[in-house]
DNA sequence: AATGAATGAGTTTTCATTCAT
DNA sequence: CATGAATGAAAACTCATTCAT
């Protein structure tokens, strides 16, 4: 989960060409989009790609390891120096949501092709990564349990395996714009949902 | 969603290789999964594949197709004679499940390949399937807040789009397997979260 | 070392392309041929060898691998049952010498891209091959050194090394025809050096 | 084959290069190295390179020059003014072999390359030099027998061809290291070869 | 002297599809 | 029904070389 890389000297050009080909895998997922739209997108040839990046899996590869850097430090920030776990997880949601929104392309990328990815050992990373969003989310699930703040039949892993996919969605909807709908409507939402379910009060 | 085509004459045979197909687009997608792996699994040659379909499309479009008409017909169904938005919402859950689970393949296709599906004419019906969906939710969901039986503040699309993708996921779980739930398990675990939410009911 | 491999089934059309590849090797070596100048000598489109073949190294694995059976065939059969070194050298030098012409190509490729092919796992038999024939000779040497049959002071690893190059030689010369030697004449010449050296009798 | 060349203004630097390019060319053959890798192992860019020699031809045109221009030097000087042709024959071999020594990287060019090179017109030398060095080994060999110095039914341009191969080969045995020999051992066992073969006195 | 960026022509490979037999 | 052979268009990638700075 190391950003830097020895084969990888980071520069002005090579961190915007990044940025041009994460939009794209978002557009229309990574193995769909092909290293001459991105060179198109740049304005180069496709071969001239090959200057910067080995690759297009290792272009893939640095936006989903940034992408997952980014999110774990918020998980690892959020259970830090905390205990209440409706806090912790009201923390997660919201640092994930942000960092989401940070990293739109990489998600896309892992929904679409998480069969490629995860299939390679170059991506061993991904897996670990997400062991450990799980192992978090359980935790707290557990713990706010035992303090009864969360309904004692609840089980933690299969609630998680529900929740995880609601977290990555707000994101995708950037493109489809004019729903109406902030970020932060969107995730008070979830929280809701999350803690109250929808019925009414007194019902 | 008519489901006779002319370049469709049904067949054994015909129907065997659209499952094996199926499985494989479940497993890695459909644009991942190439002709000849489809005639591989079924022993025969690729070509040979075209003496049934005239396309790798026209497969997907017969696996897409079935999945919508058997979801589509249990949300009808549910919706159909019946008042209490919570009875209707849970037939939902619970036809819609059920489906998915007929149809793995048809959802794993959607989920990686939306963007190249739903761009095509040809597809067209996906866009009007889910339209007809999001407004049964909606539906329901306002209806059940007029009555007094959700919240009043629930923004009924917001809902919505927050839970279609987890009504997907429980199907995608059939691989990873000897995770110990049981269909109704997962079922009865969506329906509490929705209608209760994660908070114990004294808090 | 073994022939048979699962996924090539050998046909008519498959063993022509690879004699026209092996050809093409033989002239301008393994990795100076591109694909497409094969296609083109098969009058197809480069695209269509993919047909019968999964990549051009597989191309040249097949040649090579039947280059060394036979090879190791003619060592094994050359050493079995016979005590005379001298005899077995000689018989060594003569099969050796047949099935080089027989595979001409597999000669070259050898000799103009043993570094690229060496060093891949998947053409590890290469070496495995190459240290069965580096024992032969020694063995036989050692031999005939303790027979008496050979100088005494002869280091037999030594002049294998010495030696194993000049057993390639001959095969590359049918390209220079027009030399006026017969393959006999050659492996005449050959064992008379190795044996007696070029010094008259009576000096 | 003459050494100036008016693209090459010679320099520290640009001898250092050529040392460097050579190492790799016989590593891994000429064609098998890159420009990029050239550069790589003097810490510059690949396009830098470019500052100094015109092409990598040209590279590899002044390494095969020099190589050439010592090992013609030292048959040249064997042969003048020496009258037995065993003596000429084993300044030969001892001259070409430290000649060797000291341009490996031009023998591997050779040996792996030659189809390349000698098709162009730019290394017509190659050819010139090589009808020398056959002239003069068939010129020996022809004096000899004439001097019953050797076998009278030696043929001289065979004995050539199947010898001049031999006396390159001791030079790839540097990457080979910790083997034992010495050059002195090699060239030794080389003459001994050559004058008397592998046959013990007696026999 | 060297960088950093790019070219352009070529390479191997992929894959849905066609079609005579 | 299926084979066996091929197409054709596009994919990812390679690499010697150029050039403004």
């Amino acid at each position: 989960m190391t950003t830097t890389k020895k084969a990888a000297p980071p520069s002005e050009r090579r961190a915007h060409l990044i940025r041009l080909a994460a939009d794209l895998f978002a557009e229309k997922g990574f193995r769909a989009t092909t290293v001459r739209e991105i060179a198109d997108a740049a304005g180069i040839l496709s071969g001239s790609l090959y200057h910067h990046f080995d690759s297009k899996e290792s272009i893939g590869d640095e936006i989903l390891r940034e992408f997952l850097d980014d999110v774990l430090g918020g998980y690892r920030a959020a259970a830090a120096g905390e205990d209440d776990p409706r806090v912790v997880i009201e923390r997660i949601v919201r640092s994930s949501t942000a960092a989401l929104s940070r990293h739109r392309a990489a998600l896309t990328m892992l929904q679409n092709d998480w069969a490629y990815f995860s299939a390679q050992k170059r991506f061993a990373y991904l897996r670990t990564a997400m062991k450990e969003i799980e192992q978090t989310w359980v935790d707290q699930l557990e713990r706010g349990k035992q303090l009864g703040q969360f309904r004692a039949d609840l089980d933690a892993r299969l609630i998680y395996r529900l929740l995880r996919d609601i977290l990555w969605i707000p994101t995708s909807w950037k493109q489809a714009r004019g729903k109406g709908w902030s970020t932060d409507e969107i995730v008070d939402g979830l929280l809701r949902l999350l803690f109250d379910g929808i019925t009414a009060p007194g019902q």
